[in-house]
DNA sequence: GACGAAGTACTGTGGTTATCGTACTTTGAG
DNA sequence: CTCAAAGTACGATAACCACAGTACTTCGTC
């Protein structure tokens, strides 16, 4: 429990097929959101790597194989949310909040939904 | 610009000369929030390679080398949340929010201190 | 001024990450 | 049925990370 995250680029493999749905290396190599540019065999070894870890699992589809992600989303996310807390926010989440608030572009639609979830959290808590 | 974040480790000591100012190797190694035993030895190691990278700096204080973060929180901030946005939360930090409220745990005057901040950004966006 | 404790400098090592090349396999088109 | 294109398997490598040992330095104390 507890363990570490994936590197960078593994993280950044398990977002793409956590939001497009299976992939295969070809599609990661060309929807990887960094622009950096890589040969095709550098993502699909990646792939295959993490595939022995257990990340990853593929399904033949014709002549390719598709990858899909083994491991949860918010499984993946507790560590990396814990470190962040700790080295940025002295493990206040509050001030991650206030951070995002203050520092990032969120429309004023998004920050209504925000708003309603405060209220939402704030009824339960009077239960 | 918009370069790597910092290691692991190397953060996580950022983290703690942010929030305590300087400190010798020994109080590092004392204070890591991981819980997990090192010798010193490799937390001074460390140290001096990030001295190296320029992440820090030191200065003699009596027999001992007080170090001091030469970067600033946000600037190392700033692609950690890039990354986390993208490879968790589509981009959207409203997203990240909305689980900030969902999953950890923040108290009531906490929510509150959140809420004063959304009204404040609120009334801004009328401007 | 010698000596031991605490500190620093230097070096090394095992493991992981990111990368890619080359050889082998599959398959659709002709 | 063959053969080129697209794919996969396998292996290699350079860089980096975390960790630690050993040799050298500094300094307070006697």
């Amino acid at each position: 429990m507890s363990s570490k995250p994936p590197s960078q680029l593994e993280t950044q493999i398990l977002g793409l097929l956590w939001r497009e749905g299976p992939l295969t290396a070809r599609q990661v190599l060309e929807q990887l959101p960094d622009g950096k540019s890589r040969a095709y065999t550098s993502v699909l070894s990646t792939m295959q790597v993490m595939e022995k870890k257990g990340l990853l699992d593929h399904q033949r589809q014709g002549k390719t194989h598709v990858y899909r992600p083994l491991v949860e989303k918010e499984e993946v996310l507790r560590p990396v949310w814990r470190d962040l807390l700790r080295n940025f926010f002295s493990g206040r989440p509050a001030a991650a909040m206030q951070h995002l608030i203050n520092e990032s572009e969120v429309d004023a639609a998004e920050l209504d939904e925000i708003r309603a979830l405060l209220d939402q959290k704030a009824a339960k808590r009077k239960d």
